[in-house]
DNA sequence: TCTCTTTGTTACTCAAAAAGAAAAAAAATG
DNA sequence: CATTTTTTTTCTTTTTGAGTAACAAAGAGA
């Protein structure tokens, strides 16, 4: 499989897991910021492949294959973050890129011990689930904190945004994984949030809130 | 740098290492398994971005920017070989091709954080030395097994063939990095040489004893 | 000199990826 | 329902990296 072909999977994965349903050939184009024209030949080779389900003008979805063949992307990918941030300490924003050429080495007994190097974690340092070697994935419980209510508390466990921008912020706010946050109010004129984080007393704008995962405690 | 590019450097770096002069054109195709003309080509492209002198006819050798990016590859590869015998429990012999990819992966601070993760180390898991992050080599005082005389004593530091077939042999006779041989006596017959390794006595062919390095006790 | 080997050049081939234009299909609109 | 708009596909090209084949030139030895 080409670096080409494990990043198309990647994110027909991606697109696939949030919406719940075939994604045109327009979408995945867009997110891999090419032409709609280079997706279908894509999509024709992975179908060849039988990786994804591909019915002309009717968007594709993953095959059984190529479900687990993403997942084993997605698993290398989180794997190479946590290495990162726990062994090497690179903060959560620094990570993305290394990991998106690490996760293309070809080796299972590589990806396999790494995992038990690192105490075979079920989460990556944004939060996010990390496949086992069979592709199951445990999911978590979580809420965005736009949508908890006046007076509700949760532990932030994830972050939905995970763009360099987003992480730098939350770091200068002193927001993590693992802090306790209060949700205490909802201002109506702009949906910006009041939240209580470690004792300090902080607003956060809708757009912050809405892209913080919490869960209840 | 495209990975084949990475590729040539390195091969023309081990070369030029080995013979202390420049090398041709048709030994560069031979060891990559290609044609002289298509090493040509790759030629022309790296003394175009100043990486390689090169006259026609006269065969090629590293520019100081050249050899800098060689050692930077080398040093990469042999991290990463100590990264998996150290951390993930690989053995010797099963390190080569892994490595083979991870070299390519582009980032300094990757690999000056796992270089301080491991510990600075100064040699790779065959005893070839490790260039430092400014391309400085630490050289020890090492010679072949098969040349030393009669009751000289050595500690094994290196071999010379990393292939897998070798290095299974070596742990199957119990020779590692670390053990103390003893050069008891060479057959004029075969040139087979008689050692004692950790108590043990064994004899071995030249052509083991000249793949072994040791250095002086 | 003649011949052989080494080395280099030029012109192709091939594959992967992507792009552009135009055709075709599906969806939306009045 | 007919027309328009949008989306998707098809077909044709381009680009890039890699490599091959055939031929030309240089140098070495007899």
């Amino acid at each position: 499989m080409t670096f080409s072909e494990e990043n198309y999977l990647k994110s027909i994965y991606h697109l696939t897991a949030a919406l719940e349903t075939e994604v045109s050939t327009n979408a995945i184009a867009e997110i891999m910021e090419t032409k709609a024209s280079s997706v279908t030949d894509m999509l024709k080779k992975l179908a060849e492949k039988d990786l994804v389900n591909y019915k002309k003008y009717q968007g594709v979805s993953l095959t059984e294959n190529g479900k687990l063949a993403a997942k084993m992307i997605v698993r290398k990918h989180r794997l190479w973050e946590v290495f990162l941030v726990e062994k090497l300490n690179f903060s959560w924003d620094e990570v993305h890129d290394i990991a998106e050429q690490l996760e293309h080495i070809k080796s299972e007994q590589l990806i396999n011990r790494l995992d038990d190097f690192l105490g075979n974690p079920t989460e990556d340092p944004h939060g996010d689930p990390i496949p086992d070697a069979n592709g199951r994935i445990i999911k978590i419980e979580k809420h965005l904190l736009s949508e908890l209510s006046d007076n509700q508390t949760g532990v932030c466990v994830g972050v939905k945004d995970t763009s360099s921008e987003f992480l730098k912020y939350l770091d200068k706010q002193g927001i993590a994984l693992g802090s306790k946050i209060e949700f205490l109010s909802k201002e109506s004129f702009d949906l910006s949030v009041k939240i209580k984080v470690d004792e300090r007393e902080l607003s956060i704008s809708n757009k912050i809130a809405s892209n913080l995962f919490v869960k209840l405690v």
